[in-house]
DNA sequence: GATTTAAGGTCAGCCATGTTGACTTAATTA
DNA sequence: TAATTAAGTCAACATGGCTGACCTTAAATC
């Protein structure tokens, strides 16, 4: 742990330093998913519905071309994981009044009990990660992590004030 | 951008930034991957095999045993992946001298070339999420992501420095 | 008012990659 | 010699991506 670590200020971008981040990356993503993972399996539920309970919840009202511009992948296969969870009853959908093509899209009770569920485990993966070392070390987390997102989808990672204040 | 930002010290764990936390580890593996899988396509290749490759080439002469613990799937998704592989001749097995039940995974030189191009849009994410940031930013970067990662596989990822070190 | 565009949905089929379970072979170890 | 370990194999199944074609409804535009 303190190797090459003590050559702190110039920033010396080493290969070895560059797939560390990349390892980092890997096992902190595996290892993050494992956990809702589990729980998903309980209720007929993959990866995929965590990621569409989870968007839903955190931008009430979204509709499904906004979620599509957040998962990055095709309508049918959206379509697939919204459809189960609107027919299960855990996300809930009513036509915008302004244009009534968009459909709104809302966690229904039994939906936010699920995305809590869910979402607990990763905060508190999250709390003992931050807890272990310092307000500084988070902020650059947060800066790096931003680095690695592509540039047009970094503002979409913000910590929002106002409570319903909705998406982005 | 400077919001609670500036409440430096005390470290408030508000659901807020822990939320936060986990939108920025979604976003940055969906952008992270998104190169390697368009390269990989071209080879008739997926993410399984990216993974595969890129540990492979990281520790030369690993076993099956330690890649599957690595990867945590199981032995039957591997084989499937990596037996493409070294029919492909990306990967060249043999047996262990001294355990010839074990099998030395190396990456031939086919193989370390395309390990080289995917893993060289990764590092080059890296190198421009560090340069943007600081020394100090990268060192908090570290931190937080090993302490996302489930401690008994914290080790892993550790940079090495000597060049023939193997895995750990 | 008619046409075009946008939002959403649907069907069919394909592919990659995970899973479980059962079983085999070869080599090492007890 | 018997048990264990490392690796591999076959079969079947589920999830969640994808493409392509096509439809409906509502809004926007000509």
């Amino acid at each position: 742990m303190a190797d090459l670590k003590s050559t702190t200020k110039p920033l010396f971008l080493r290969e070895e330093d560059l797939r560390q981040g990349i390892e980092l990356l890997f096992y902190a993503y595996r290892d993050f998913t494992a956990e809702p993972d589990a729980i998903l399996a309980k209720w007929g539920f993959g990866r995929a519905h965590h990621r569409v309970i989870y968007f839903v919840g955190r931008n009430p009202n979204i509709t499904v071309t906004e979620l599509l511009e957040i998962l990055k992948i095709t309508k049918q296969s959206l379509s697939r994981v919204l459809g189960k969870l609107i027919e299960d009853e855990f996300i809930h959908q009513r036509a915008d009044p302004s244009d009534r093509r968009r459909k709104l899209l809302t966690l229904t009770d039994k939906g936010q009990e699920l995305e809590r569920e869910l979402t607990t485990t990763q905060m508190a993966r999250f709390a003992r990660a931050y807890r272990e070392t310092d307000a500084e070390a988070v902020e650059g987390f947060r800066r790096v992590l931003a680095g690695i997102i592509n540039p047009e989808d970094r503002a979409r990672v913000r910590p929002r004030q106002r409570p319903g204040s909705g998406r982005g």
